[in-house]
DNA sequence: GCTATCGTCAACCGTTTGGTTGAATATGGC
DNA sequence: GCCATATTCAACCAAACGGTTGACGATAGC
């Protein structure tokens, strides 16, 4: 299926970056105006604007303007398809199986407790 | 951790390129010389050597000359912090947890079955 | 020792990327 | 209506990307 390639070369490319990944895990926290994503970043405004346009692209965030403000919500959906195709390549190997039932035991015990941080990268 | 994002970067923009994919999928079913892994592509054996280099140095797979064959080996471990990576997004969502129990599911029941083609993504 | 094969290197090319700046386009509040 | 705020657009830039070609260095086989 070649659409489903060229998802994954946009999802995986907007994932390349350390900005577009540090904005998804600020965007884990809360939803965020592209002004309040752009504060903490040592770059101009319209650099941001142009990420968000890429994570948007990807799927990986939404923008809905609502006055003349444009929310930014994650959207982690889009990321199973990229992660069932990486999980693919470890299903034979018996460590990669260790990894991912030892990550849904954490996930199931940690449940309910919220995000601190999200999971590091930040900038 | 700095060196963390560095080499998320390095493994997300190494998976961002079909043809790159396309490898690891054909690594899926055997280790391979460089010159059959060129065969298929229609493209120079110099741009497969470039693309099994960006492969190697994001650890995605590994290059052991023997002779002067150098066989290339598929390296799944270093999808796994990707991919936790890419779950920590998922955590908080019931149906991200549900396609992962799934997949645990099904992978262990096809535990043992051979792969056929690897994920798709062929060129 | 020749010659063919395997693979990389170096230089080049056009395109894309990630960033800048300044102007433009809403919308909101007074 | 007017000014401030929020966001994008357009043009530009240096650097990186993905590819080509041709020369080159090893190794294998005869």
């Amino acid at each position: 299926m070649a659409a489903m390639s060229e998802r994954l070369d946009i999802t995986f490319h907007a994932l390349a970056d350390p900005t577009r990944r540090a904005i998804l895990s600020m965007l884990l926290e809360d939803d965020m105006a592209v002004t309040d994503v752009a504060d903490p970043f040592d770059m101009s405004l319209a650099a941001i604007s142009k990420h968000l346009g890429i994570l948007t692209r990807a799927g990986l965030i939404s923008q809905e303007r609502r006055g003349r403000v444009k929310w930014c919500k994650l959207e982690p959906d889009a990321l199973r398809d990229a992660s069932i195709w990486m999980q693919s390549f470890g299903q034979f190997e018996a460590v990669n199986l260790d990894a991912f039932e030892k990550f849904l035991e954490t996930e199931l015990s940690e449940r309910g407790a919220g995000p601190d941080a999200g999971p590091g990268d930040g900038p």
